[in-house]
DNA sequence: GACATAAATGGAACGTCGTTCCAAGATATT
DNA sequence: AATATCTTGGAACGACGTTCCATTTATGTC
């Protein structure tokens, strides 16, 4: 490839400054998929931007699934290590929740992934960040698993919606607004007759606040929590 | 977006019997992933099920995603057609959450491929039955939309753990049972100090019921759905 | 410094996938 | 019977994840 290919290491380094490592990969990772999506990632593309040969990398990551949860988790730890104004346990989850619902907007490919990686530790993450607040909130024991799983579903589910709605959306090259104005038409033309609610609130997709309504959401569900406390 | 304009057909020899048909391939799509998981749909095997070639298929369906989506929204049609006792709209809504959870426990593909087409029909199917009933419940207008996708988000993000869960353990070999007992003995050995939550916690892991615990988080939110109109 | 051992690299190759292409067969129309 | 159109199915393309292995680079030993 290069025409001077002797290009002689002057230092006597430790190790090649250039030399793969996991992090490095991972890194690189995360960089194709923020750039390309879920689909950028690829040996070849990794091997072509790392400048190496894809056989190298498994010398450092076992598979792709692996290699995915891994930049998964760089994220999510990223977001669920980030310092929390001390607050009302409630107030603080609150806080948790909107951190990896800003995580996933900013890179969707973690929504997806998490949704892949069921009690892998990116999931953990979450889940023991939501469930030490629990715990202060004084959720009683035989209620924690029911509670932190709900939460971790809704928060899982609407984490999956917005990374498949974004892939939706580059995959005809639209961005989100001209995606959402296209689904709300779709959803207009249905038949009143068969399907009265559909049809009826479409013209509210294309206005809506996610981040608003992801939220509420939580709301709603620690309203039942404080309710059930009570009752 | 149009059907089929063409409606000659006054004859009554329909066609070869074994002729392909989209709603035979659909059916054979099913049955190739329900015996063989999400990576059981392949077009080469779709093909010789159908004792074809991958090529004819694709005179009746457009490409892969198109198909998972029809086959996803067969069985979501399914259970969302499926007539419901008169009862309380709250009942109701507890009935028809039930039917996704055990229409995507039957066919664990469904939760994911459910995850993976956002706005289309099968998930229209579910926001317009829920959104039905939360006209009859009384929620007002300027809450239906957060209303009706907090319930969805909770009902995806649960059937799309499920069908991780399943995908999850058909790669390692495992069932339900097995697999969910290796989980925990992972949780278990998470540093207590950094995880006390996650690893105090993991013992209920092989021994809940999803199932249960599902319907607690709908109710959940139905609790706070409650209070909120109250409040 | 020379040698043996192990760690790390990278390019070629394998098998599978979704998809496209196209020559041939089947059916409908004139 | 001839023509036009719909439908089929097998071959082939390019891209992917992964494996294999000859080669290079670093480390430890005398």
């Amino acid at each position: 490839m290069s025409i001077c290919g002797m290009v002689k290491k002057t230092s006597g380094a430790p190790r090649r400054e250039e030399s793969l490592s996991r992090e490095r990969i991972i890194d690189a990772a995360i960089a194709l998929l923020d750039d390309a999506g879920e689909s950028g990632l690829t040996f070849r593309a990794l091997a072509l931007k790392l400048v190496t040969g894809p056989g190298a990398i498994y010398w450092h990551v076992a598979n792709k699934s692996e290699l995915l949860t891994a930049a998964c988790d760089a994220i999510v730890a990223r977001a669920m290590n980030a310092p929390l104004a001390d607050a009302t346990p409630e107030a603080t989850l609150r806080a948790i929740a909107l951190g990896m619902f800003d995580a996933i907007d900013a890179h969707p490919w973690v929504g997806s992934a998490l949704a892949h990686a069921p009690g892998q530790l990116p999931a953990v993450r979450i889940l023991e960040r939501i469930g030490q607040q629990l715990r202060l909130l004084g959720v009683p024991r035989e209620r924690e698993w029911t509670t932190v799983s709900a939460l971790l579903s809704y928060i899982l589910g609407v984490g999956g919606q917005n990374a498949a709605n974004a892939q939706f959306a580059q995959a005809e090259g639209l961005n989100r607004a001209d995606f959402l104005e296209s689904l709300a038409n779709t959803w207009s033309e249905l038949d009143p007759a068969e399907y009265p609610f559909a049809s009826s609130i479409a013209r509210q997709l294309p206005d809506h606040d996610d981040r608003a309504d992801f939220l509420t959401g939580i709301d709603l569900i620690l309203k039942g929590m404080r309710s059930l406390r009570r009752g």
